[in-house]
DNA sequence: CGTTCTATTGACATCATTCAACGCCGGTGG
DNA sequence: CCACCGGCGTTGAATGATGTCAATAGAACG
């Protein structure tokens, strides 16, 4: 009961496409955006004023905080569903830039209708309050790849998680396409991008994943599974 | 305004030693309880079911995550102030187990009352966002040092992190005790145990720190802090 | 008083990075 | 149309940081 809405957006069909469309109409606080935007644009910079979330309803995008040195780190990356800007509310600006990694669109949450639900809603706050948790607990499951596995099972998590964000899509969801460079893999496992590449080729010669440019096949999800386990 | 308690937890010194007083005498909703845990305690195990968040009101603890190789990781240490269990929502059952390491006390906020304040109070509800947003940040930091940084580097920055846990404790802040075993800082830091001996023994070596059992003093703060950078 | 936990140190092995060279593709301008 | 260029990706060889294995010793605890 607590848990219907993330098993909604898991199982729904009728929210397949747009899982936000869920709490669109169940309480009217996230308002299409009409923009859409494009590769490479972002929707608002490290340092803005923080003032209102994002649920993005279609695309994919990354966070990316800038570091002293003049690079960058990407922090996540975000699909369909995902609730963006939870980790604002300390000093209400935003820590992070959100950059698009395709072309995508989003729902704005402006924060009284945030607050408005918290307030006015028991469902929609037990719904926050899971997405709250779930990006907790997401961030903790990469903590526990980089400090627990090796590179190849760095890579076999995150094309794990991959293909489980896209179970809504239409695509068997053991083929998918990435939408980020494989620069950016590197740079969010914290390995050298080199690394990735080999990998990539590795498995691919083993018959563990199929690669075709962007486009990867998981041959066998529970092999894979099984082998974060060792 | 937004941020006042934040801040309020850092430099007021009517909090210094219970930083949740405030809340409990802003909004009562936190109730101390009466007993006291000791080193090695449990407060609840991964699986149990949640019905409480806590806060820290005095001594350390850690979350841990069970394995399925049978071994334990580290999710984070929890000092006098934090909330606890934030990320239970989604499942509405502990993900981690919350270990004492020494002799400690929380303050037990029900779900009732979680979700009261999140209701009724503005400044209650802030106050919660921003411990959230907080713990949010917190993760991803470490989630940074994992990524970009080199075992010294990570060790640095976790005597920091500590070290700023400690700035309401009578001491210098310079000078402190750790509270968890080297086995746990390597756990956490995702380094072998040998790793982080070998690099107090460097450290003090070099004069950058004193390591006197678990009693630990930075020699220049800034110094360490600069090192990160490059 | 032994057993277990904690911590330190050395020798060696290994995985991932770094440096370097190269190819492919898409866009852009002459 | 072609030439050039920058971004993306692959592969090889050498280097180095950190893990693993092993030995030792003090501290904590029953």
């Amino acid at each position: 009961m607590y848990n219907q809405y993330a098993s909604t957006l898991e199982s729904d069909p009728s929210c397949q496409h747009s899982p936000l469309s869920c709490l669109c109409l169940e309480k009217d606080i996230a308002k299409r955006l009409s923009r859409q935007y494009r590769r490479g644009e972002a929707l608002f910079y490290m340092g803005d004023k923080f003032d209102a979330l994002y649920v993005l309803s279609a695309g994919s995008a990354k966070s990316v905080k800038n570091t002293v040195d003049g690079n960058e780190q990407i922090i996540n990356f975000h699909f369909p569903g995902d609730l963006i800007g939870l980790e604002c509310f300390n000093d209400m600006m935003h820590v992070h830039s959100l950059r698009f990694l395709e072309n995508s669109s989003v729902c704005r949450i402006s924060l009284q209708d945030f607050n408005r639900t918290l307030i006015g809603s028991d469902t929609g706050r037990r719904f926050l309050l899971s997405k709250i948790s779930h990006s907790i607990v997401d961030e903790q499951q990469l903590l526990l790849s980089l400090v627990r596995h090796d590179a190849e099972q760095r890579l076999v998590k995150f094309l794990l998680y991959i293909a489980q964000k896209h179970k809504q899509s239409p695509l068997p969801y053991q083929v998918f396409n990435l939408s980020m460079t494989r620069v950016d893999i590197a740079n969010y496992l914290g390995l050298a991008i080199e690394t990735i590449s080999r990998l990539f080729s590795k498995m691919h010669a083993h018959g563990i994943i199929k690669v075709n440019k962007r486009q990867i096949t998981l041959c066998n999800v529970e092999d894979l599974q099984e082998s974060l386990l060792a």
